[in-house]
DNA sequence: TTCGGAGTTCGTGTATACATTTTGCTGAAA
DNA sequence: TTTCAGCAAAATGTATACACGAACTCCGAA
């Protein structure tokens, strides 16, 4: 069948739809009508409602007020404060976990990720191994936000990072060519350091201020593409989304 | 036909089973299965679907991995955490406003409704208007949601205010017999000027730091009601879904 | 006794027909 | 020309039958 091998047609279409609007594919405020969506997407209306109804869970789709489902518009705007809210809702996480104490496991688990990722950084200093960062830096901030033993608060946390710009590896810059993306990956691991540093020495507020501006080089790196050189902005995906 | 007029079997059904959960009278990790469920409610799966997917939207079900849906469970600790969450967003909701500048017309009606506020509380100083009280505190709440004028942070806002412990006049003690809730009445409405001073003066932290503490009076009318009457308990309709 | 496999049951997944509501258009009257 | 009634079409709401899959049970063999 198809190339995707979810269990349920439901699962598929959630994916494959998710896909259409996080490309760009579908634009924001764009009506998705039940009868010749499901007719296109080769399924009944049935499983198609399914999904709709979970892409308005992850905060893709709205619902109408009289019925129905449009996709939901993001402007340049929403992209700023959604990166503003997941440093207020990390630095919470980071706070949390250092004013109630962190779990020991996961605290040496996320100082080990901070080696780790230094070793990222390869002796040559234009070198950085990009894949693997990534993955690390996806790692340390799910402990982050599991740090505090709050299922509240990293419920929300993973939340607000589900949205594909605010995610913490959304302008993760992969030119190491660019001067200013090196200095700002290896400015990011150093906040990484401070970061597990402050939760381990209970320090509550340090950890909560140095959380949000580490979510505030994220928003450096969009500014950065936007301002400084436009014509990167095609180049990445997360804003494809994003309205004009 | 029912007591409840809504228009579509789904919107009574979100109804009906939103009260239900909220009431106690379905516990946290009750499994909902649609063909018995469909039967008590007599309605078809097809709606009551629907209904489940919408409450799964506002955090009161969760979807099981293989289908399905639960009660979510919720602990005395995510009560705490929840209010700790909505004083975290209200008062990012209050430094963004200060920050960026209010819009007038509701920065003025947040003023004005501090005075409203202040009306309340009668001469004799036990004599409170609670009920009007409770009107006014849920529309500056909802207010200082919109104060910032960004979209991604007064819908955060609302969302943890839906959860029915969360909610701004969750533990509004309606009892003015009892002197300790009488004077957090009086010390919450001393935060609400200040928060709207604060806003206007666009002192950003100060704005955020009213409302962190502000969303704390809570907590501390909900420690009264644990540990300095216990029996106090059964009589607060918010606390019914939360699993002993 | 324990392990494994087949059958049965229970529960959700899916398609589809029909009901109801909403919307928007058309035409006539003021 | 404007407005409103009423009808038509389009879209969602609902019921229901059947499909499918997972989990459980029970029986038999090692």
């Amino acid at each position: 069948m198809s190339e995707n091998t979810a269990a349920t047609h439901a699962a598929r279409t959630v994916i494959e739809l998710r896909e259409k609007i996080i490309s760009g594919q579908l634009t924001g405020g764009t009506r998705l009508f039940e009868v010749p969506l499901a007719e296109e997407l080769q399924i009944s209306r049935t499983p198609l409602r399914d999904a709709m109804s979970r892409l308005t869970e992850e905060g893709l789709l709205e619902r109408l007020k009289n019925g129905g489902f449009v996709v939901r518009t993001f402007t340049m705007d929403d992209v700023v404060d959604a990166i503003e809210l997941r440093g207020v809702l990390e630095g919470t996480a980071a706070r949390l976990a250092a004013e109630r104490g962190a779990a020991p496991e996961l605290l040496s688990r996320m100082e080990c990720l901070v080696s780790e990722l230094d070793d990222c950084f390869g002796d040559a200093h234009n070198t950085v191994d990009f894949e693997r960062y990534s993955e690390l830096n996806a790692e340390f901030h799910q402990i982050l936000a599991s740090l505090s033993g709050s299922d509240i608060v990293r419920r929300e946390v993973e939340r607000v990072c589900r949205l594909p710009f605010a995610s913490p590896s959304a302008f993760l810059p992969d030119r190491s060519d660019i001067v200013a993306f090196r200095r700002s990956l290896q400015v990011a691991q150093e906040q990484h350091r401070a970061i597990a540093a402050a939760i381990a020495a209970r320090e509550g507020s340090r950890a909560e201020h140095l959380a949000r501006e580490h979510a505030r080089t994220a928003r450096r790196n969009l500014d950065y593409v936007l301002r400084q050189e436009a014509n990167l902005r095609d180049q990445v995906p997360s804003l494809a989304i994003v309205s004009n």
